[in-house]
DNA sequence: ACGATTGGTGCAATCGATTGTGCCGCTCTG
DNA sequence: CAGAGCGGCACAATCGATTGCACCAATCGT
């Protein structure tokens, strides 16, 4: 085993500006136009490809800290979201990561686990750190930092959730017609007691689905007795199942509509231990089309949109605002796609 | 829509270090030293209240860039993995993330998709950032960037990998048992005729699990004819496809050993195009027990190991090298477990 | 009681890059 | 041919915090 493998600290060449610039035969501030494509043109040509070819020779690479010292711009974005393990978030953080790379921004990850505690650790952490903008994916709409953030003049976006007070650009599902789609599958299935298993009321997604299941069911002229909708304190499968037993234990319906995948996931444990079957028994719907949702027995219907893209085009709103151009605040609704497999079938 | 809510940038107050200074009325370095609990009892105990207490009154935070430019610490470490759309990743960097977080460290994240480019890329990216260490669960085994690392005195750590070359800090799985697990489960059940779908052999797991699988094969005194094994180039779903494919047309086999739960699903895949039923024609068993993969129908019977504490540990011992204590290289192995469900049987 | 220690602070350099200002010397013009 | 204009570059300040060193006062030992 050698000293280096063992992590030995050596000293590290560091080559700095200073060093191109000796080598390159000129004072370091022209080496630093040089360098930089932006002021290039302020230094003559001969110039400038001497202190390239230097930099190149060296292996000059800047010093990030050092220049967001001075520039007071970190390339680093706060991306907060409730946690990193639900299957959902993965694809969109990957969007942005991906559309910030190509700008030379990096994201920093923050879980919050729903947890506003934890959530306002992270974000100072991320303002410690002097992050240039945040993407938000978190749970609840009201958020004493939004405000704190805005004071600042750091640029934020949402993503997966609209604010209902403050205008910021986000990214998001038209949830609600996805529902009307969902629900609008069932009913030319031939299915009248349609069940709800709604999301928690006081994040966006939760209230717009449940709102689309109202407005579906009312526009079928079909009634909703309380019995047939449960709330969810959270988009978890125990509580889909929680919500599953109480709506089975009402009695009655053929269908459940469910706020998001997790919930169906629930509720298809709840289904065997009723030993109902699925679509049998009971058709049931999702949404999001998690990764893996395919995967089930049966392969779940559901509302599906492009996860990948809502990170991308978040990334893309915030570069937006970095770059300066955002006077106007973008809402983007991406259209949701219903995606019918097994778990759903014609009431016989 | 208020001026604030629309992004516009306003001059940020930005609390600095001579502000809290100036309000205690002591020089900048003192307040420095008494706000630093290392250096705390340099000061006078009254001093050093005062200097709270304006850091308090002013809501001061330090900026750490400009900490980092000097002590060249940026408190960050990158965390190199090939697809947080893995469901194996997640649990992984979230425990990493939890770790480091509890001594103010954060991590980069940084996808590689496998390939080498990419990987360079942000490699560069994260050096540029000057952080403090790395935590590779990346792909392949030889890499150039691991000599530039340990050359330039940055510690790295392994997780769910070993470097075979270096001798580095690593956190993983009893990989080699792990399969022996499985396969004695097979056998114990009957089988005799077991093929494999081995994961890729240029990476530490694909090996490792392979020769597992011969260990076991051997050691029950069973014959593993060249036909039934088959190498998948990735840890794909595709590629479990293909390789179950393959070994279905071989034929005569009665259990499939899979280099993870990616290749079992490809294989349950394969079984279902064949018209084939698991387990009641084919036993199938996988590894890593990856999240929702026991919502699979039948569930897959898998082998297990701790996700989350592999992050740790890793954090752990990544930490121990940044504080300075690491003189030996410990090489962690987590014990597997075999969660047995219902995608293996008796032969009848 | 006087010189030597020690505790507590201030001073100033430093980390590495960016950028406003100003000087030098060239070219162009009237 | 003199002065204006300008391209090209160097100088030095700056971002905000850390830290070696020096200095002053108070205390201690003998």
């Amino acid at each position: 085993m050698t000293d280096l493998a063992r992590g030995a600290k050596l000293p590290e060449p560091a080559v700095t500006l200073k060093d191109v610039a000796r080598q390159a035969g000129v004072h370091p501030a022209t080496a630093s136009r040089a360098l930089n494509p932006e002021t290039r043109l302020l230094v003559s040509e001969g110039t400038a490809g001497r202190v390239l070819a230097a930099a190149a020779e060296l292996g000059y690479h800047p010093n990030a800290v050092a220049r967001s010292l001075r520039t007071r711009r970190s390339h680093t974005v706060g991306v907060l979201i409730p946690d990193l393990n639900n299957p959902l978030f993965p694809p969109m953080v990957r969007g942005l990561e991906d559309r910030l790379d190509a700008d030379g921004y990096v994201a920093l990850i923050g879980n919050t686990d729903g947890d506003d505690e934890r959530e306002r650790r992270v974000f100072e952490q991320m303002r410690a750190r002097h992050v240039d903008g945040y993407a938000l994916a978190t749970a609840h709409l009201r958020n004493p930092m939004l405000d704190e953030a805005v004071r600042a003049g750091v640029p934020v976006v949402l993503m997966n959730r609209i604010a209902e007070d403050y205008s910021f650009p986000s990214v998001t599902v038209d949830n609600e017609r996805g529902v009307r789609m969902a629900v609008s599958h069932l009913t030319s299935l031939g299915h009248r007691n349609i069940a709800c298993i709604a999301g928690p009321q006081d994040v966006s997604t939760g209230l717009a689905r449940f709102r689309g299941y109202q407005a579906a069911m009312a526009g079928a002229r079909l009634p909703v007795p309380p019995d047939r909708v449960a709330f969810a304190r959270s988009f978890s499968i125990e509580e889909g199942l929680r919500c599953a037993r109480e709506i089975l234990a009402a009695g009655d319906c053929t269908a459940v509509a469910a706020g998001n995948d997790m919930l169906a996931v629930g509720c298809y444990l709840a289904l065997d231990e009723a030993g109902l079957s699925c679509p049998g028994d009971i058709s049931v719907v999702g949404f999001n089309d998690m990764p893996f949702i395919d995967m089930l027995r049966p392969p779940l219907t559901t509302v599906a949109f492009p996860h990948y893209q809502v990170g991308t085009e978040a990334a893309q709103l915030l570069l937006d605002r970095l770059a300066g151009n955002g006077d106007v605040v973008k809402v983007l609704y991406l259209a949701p796609e219903l995606i019918v497999r097994g778990s759903t079938a014609r009431l016989s």
